[in-house]
DNA sequence: CTTGACCTTCCAGTAACGGGAACCTTTACT
DNA sequence: AGTAAAGGTTCCCGTTACTGGAAGGTCAAG
């Protein structure tokens, strides 16, 4: 299979492809033209990590799990741990943008939103009063 | 006032501060000795712009509300749009992470977490079985 | 034999800085 | 005067995970 087979068959856009293959993700045979040749492994290890990375997984997480993956002995426990790390990654940025969206949200809904000049967000940016709970 | 005097003033790194400058936010005096030299002004806005990237704007919208800022005609409506259109970045940015978490969550509720192999995380990344809802 | 779609490599850019080198200035102390 | 620490300067690389684009080779169709 060319880059652009395993492209649409992994979702995944043959650029991306090729800098998996640059960081080691995959190791495709090469044609005697030079074109990239994948087997159904690297498909299957492809649409894996296209996976793990629309669960969020970082680059380094996705070497971990597809290492685990590949590892038959491998305790779920492992795997497990690194997606518990994951979520909790996960939970304290949502909690971050939760606390901005409050603070914003207030902000917005003091401005009033026509022509005048005054206006309670710019008087927060600029520190106009040094207790922000308005 | 040197660089260090703004930093701690306005809550920047130094580092931080210098960049600013590269990107043109603050243009500072300088000593004869090469040294920055910070005024009130400058300062004042550095306080600003530490302020609004803590709100998580992007560079890109500090640009727009400093300018806002510094035009006495603005129309509050300009600075709301521009605070509204970050709020529904965020909002957007939690719906799509409160989507992963609960994937997340599920799948790691299945995992049993041993040292047995079989695990129901890696199965989902491997695609085992194209519906996701488990 | 040409056109167009595909493939290749390589370089630059993204957001917003942070780390660190190599070097200069100021301040304080002996 | 000498010196050492603390602060300043510029410059360049690294970060994340790609994306865009240039310059050029290859392949299938008409």
């Amino acid at each position: 299979m060319n880059i652009g087979d395993v492209a649409e068959a992994s979702g995944l856009p043959a650029k991306t492809i090729r800098y998996y293959e640059d960081i080691g993700f995959v190791q495709p045979a090469r044609g005697r033209n030079g074109y990239r040749d994948f087997g159904e492994k690297e498909l299957h290890k492809l649409a894996f990590l296209a996976r793990a990375r629309s669960l969020g997984f970082s680059i380094h997480d996705c070497r971990a799990l597809l290492s685990l993956y590949e590892d038959r002995g491998r305790a779920s426990s492992d795997v497990k741990a690194v997606a518990e790390h994951h979520l909790r990654r996960i939970d304290a940025k949502i909690a971050e943008l939760g606390g901005l969206r409050d603070t914003l949200a207030r902000l917005v809904a003091r401005c009033h939103g026509d022509d005048r000049p005054d206006c309670p967000i710019l008087d927060d940016l600029a520190g106009a009063n040094r207790r922000r709970s308005g």
